[in-house]
DNA sequence: GTCTATATACTGATAGAC
DNA sequence: GTCTATCAGTATATAGAC
């Protein structure tokens, strides 16, 4: 059971050519990024008309800002469930970790798109992506670590650093193909050690 | 005393007006990011011809080009001198670590442009970051380690992780302006859990 | 709301003088 | 080698019919 939605549901709560839109948007846009792609090449492979895109979306940047808000939604759903389902900062933070790889496996490019583009670029009212709530409340999880005398007294900062940084490197080391097996296999052995580094 | 050179010499071995070019283009593509940038406007910044580019550069993707390789050269020369100064992989990797968060605060375009732009995105040719010949030398001092029973024995994607993910995320942290302060401050503190966490 | 045909603006690149 | 003036191609966005 997987804790994002497959491929054909992940757009699920939008209309139907919202929904075209929107995956031929997170595709294109991974393969060769937002300013290779046109608006024409989108609505081919959306099949839809300029006039659809251009009224539902007013230009190019909402194409990017519509996906870009609704990955980061989805995202925070899925912190939301973490933080439902489990108490500690051991337990949420080795979630978010599993939930990331599993994220990675599952729906490679919405990954790609969250971490990966320069949304700056593009979108410059964005908040940068670790600004962003989803990141924040991953943040979060290991600050109020520290406060409940879970995680050691350090530097905040450094502390979300150690907790997230290795498994966001796995993640990018597996996005960009230097890594060629899933990468699930790899949180044992990697939590086990970053859990040690952190605990009180 | 600087491990990396200043903004006045970082160009320092070639003539002037590719220096001037050269710097033009870190400082426009890291403000706005390559697609945003004019040819034009590279000129215009460095104050030479468009003939005088196109002739030294061949095209503008020959100009990203470059840069990257002038960045990416610099940088292993830095990890010639820690290779040559230091024997163990513990003082090694230690010393990458100080290096990049050096580099961050002293030539924080130099960093982000190696670390954060999407090169494949104008540079099709380019090898990965994570591919190249710094990022592959600073695994190898990783996977050394663990041959010479200093570091655990564990697969060296994940080694090569928890290695160096907690120090990326805060170059990344620190690029992206979440966290003001300098991050060199940071560095005993990181260092000690990191190699802890690896450590045999 | 939806579509197609069109225009405007800009950019990368070159031609050709010096 | 260097420069300026210019071209040709493309892409975003809109106008206006339905």
């Amino acid at each position: 059971m997987s804790m994002f939605p497959t491929t054909s549901t992940i757009f699920s709560d939008v209309s139907a050519r919202h929904r075209s839109v929107l995956r031929a948007v997170l595709s294109l846009f991974c393969e060769k990024g937002y300013f290779n792609t046109s608006v024409h090449e989108i609505v081919a492979t959306a099949e839809v008309s300029v006039g659809f895109v251009y009224h539902h979306f007013k230009d190019k940047s909402g194409l990017a800002r519509a996906l870009y808000e609704h990955l980061l939604m989805r995202m925070s759903q899925l912190l939301d469930d973490i933080e439902d389902t489990y108490a500690t900062a051991e337990h949420r933070c080795g979630a978010v970790i599993e939930m990331l790889f599993e994220l990675t496996e599952t729906e490679p490019e919405a990954m790609e798109y969250i971490i990966h583009a320069r949304h700056r670029e593009f979108l410059p009212a964005a908040k940068s992506i670790c600004s962003t709530t989803a990141f924040v409340r991953m943040r979060r999880f290991v600050a109020e670590g520290i406060e409940a005398g879970e995680i050691a007294s350090i530097d905040s900062n450094v502390a979300g650093a150690l907790m997230y940084g290795a498994a966001i490197r796995l993640v990018c080391l597996r996005l960009d193909g230097v890594i060629d097996e899933p990468i699930d296999g790899y949180f044992d052995e990697l939590w086990q050690r970053t859990w040690a580094s952190l605990k009180v």
